[in-house]
DNA sequence: GCGCTTTTTGCAAGCGCTTACATTTTTGAA
DNA sequence: TTCAAAAATGTAAGCGCTTGCAAAAAGCGC
């Protein structure tokens, strides 16, 4: 930088300000130093930029795997809107684990970051602490809690699973079972399965069996054939995502039961494979990329003292393919 | 860290050592100290430290998307071997495209990095200056190039792509046509679609056709009907990724065109869906997690001066699936 | 207990920037 | 043209750590 200032003839602070308070140096001189630095090829330095200024122009996220393509998307829309505005950003996965992500997410706080996008809103307390000492703003997605403290940004995951249930119902649907993820440190999959029990207690009915499962379409298959294997056979199975569904709709195949015919099978997520796969798979269509720019934007914005938490709701709809039909 | 020193009773340089060179530290200190940062909640400021050091702790990593598994499961392969060694990813997107991923380097190496994955080799020169005047290492994956002067992890894509081709040829078929990924700034699509010249080439064949499209499942779909409207048909398809492979499988189906008796189609990758569908994709397995692990322990050694570039290939197998059959 | 070597600890000088404040230059109304 | 106000630039004090070097403590052979 020193170099820059004296080959331009003007101070470090003139150059500092070129490259970070552009029009507060005048245009003339301006262009010079811009000469300069690009002459001898002058690249400032994050740490020390960091470091005197205590912003660091990042943004970090914590997802539970980048093996599922609904987390890859929102960190891809994340990604570029973030770039748009000269942000970078800083990924970890968690892994689905608890422990795991609260040793991210201080890896991240270490490393340095502006703002932070994590998924659902269950985590270590701790979590929460840190980020608020250090206060770096923060922002829940996949979930709308209006009545928290922290911001939310994502869908209504029971809601949606209601939905699914009255349109099962409607096709005459009363034997239901459901594949779901792992709940326990997973608030989605938890809301999900309670969207399902509430829509079914309403109507006077109960799930005649709830499973839990990683997420993995090998884990689908095997739950289905678990399933199949009990007294009472379920002409629906609601899956707790698409991948779950996905090898659910594969298994059937496999067992020689038809679908939708002989069962009817939905999914949630709305992954790009649900509508080519056929039958094509009824689901709930996640707003990914809606998340992925109001989380961006969120985060990006200055801080106000005292600003209250902000909570936003997209819509998750409901996507009806072929994977679905009147009960038999 | 001062607060922690006073209350320690050491001197902040103490403190610094038990952070990052604990066995410089008497183990009845470092205990002391150490108890004294858990009670008081310290935690380092990372841009402090890497200015002071010049170090990051922090590894980037470039790959074209998200959006496709090969990638991602290579970045999580990374991330986990970087995380082990208490290391951190930094991630960027440059969407295929050669003026953007220049400037996500950038980015990254402003934000301070001590190694970068790259993904393949060809990209402007100015990126590998930067680095070299960075003194920041580097590795090229996805492609093996032992004649480098910069370091390549990877696999031979043109010699796989040679080898699916023996295997159609010694089914009987003769009217091959390759529906190849954009090759303008690909050189693993440019590799792929020489390899299927070369070895058409020695058996004195061509290709009826190579088409080249952008990696999705719809381009695959288009492509194939570009393909059978043309006066002589192909036998058998080769897909420049498993991608392109699965909408050229779904747009068969749709076309009524028997797979693999009428046509036969091979991939690229070996994604998980590959082995799901059916009929199953004939395709190249890509060795990722080979990769990642070897390019994560390449990128957090420390660096020789005058260290040669390191080069490493890992198979790329033939996996044999339904998708494949004798010439009609 | 002594004098030596080896290990442990402290001191303090940066690391490369940003920015509050002081100083100089420019602007514009009289 | 003049002078106060506004804008542009320079000065220099940090930002929170690491680490070379000096000083102190510990270990060791006698």
């Amino acid at each position: 930088m020193e170099d820059v200032a004296t080959a331009a003839e003007v101070s470090t602070a003139t150059v500092s300000r070129c490259l970070s308070h552009p029009e507060k140096v005048r245009p003339a001189l301006r262009s010079r130093v811009e000469e300069v630095i690009g002459r001898l090829g002058y690249t400032p330095h994050g740490a020390a930029r960091a470091l005197a200024s205590s912003r660091t122009n990042t943004i970090g996220a914590v997802i539970p795997t980048l093996s599922n393509a609904i987390f890859a998307s929102v960190i891809q829309t994340l990604q570029e809107s973030l770039a748009a505005e000269g942000r970078t950003l800083l990924l970890a996965a968690s892994d689905y684990d608890r422990k795991r992500e609260a040793q991210q997410i201080g890896n991240l706080v270490v490393r340095g970051i502006d703002g932070l996008m994590l998924t659902g809103e269950e985590r270590e307390p701790a979590v929460y602490e840190l980020l608020q000492r250090r206060s770096i703003r923060k922002v829940c997605t996949y979930v709308h809690h209006p009545w928290s403290l922290h911001s939310t940004i994502g869908f209504d995951n029971g809601g949606a699973m209601e939905r699914l249930v009255a349109y099962l119902h409607d096709l005459g649907h009363r034997r239901m079972a459901m594949i779901a993820g792992l709940s326990a440190d997973n608030d989605r999959a938890r809301e999900r399965i309670e969207g399902v029990r509430r829509a079914l207690a309403e109507r006077e009915l109960a799930p005649l069996a709830v499973l839990e499962r990683r997420y993995s379409v090998n884990e689908g298959r095997q739950a289905l054939r678990d399933l199949m294997e009990q007294a009472e056979r379920p002409t629906a199975i609601l899956c707790g995502n698409d991948v779950l569904a996905l090898g659910v709709l594969l298994e059937a195949d496999h067992l020689g039961l038809s679908v939708p015919n002989q069962l009817s099978i939905t999914g949630f997520d709305d992954l790009w494979l649900a509508r080519e796969i056929s039958p094509g798979l009824t689901t709930i269509h996640a707003p990914l990329r809606d998340m992925g720019r109001l989380a961006a934007s969120y985060l990006m914005a200055a801080s106000e003292p005292d600003e209250p938490p902000l909570h936003r709701e997209f819509p998750a709809e409901l996507v009806v393919r072929g994977s679905t039909g009147p009960a038999p």
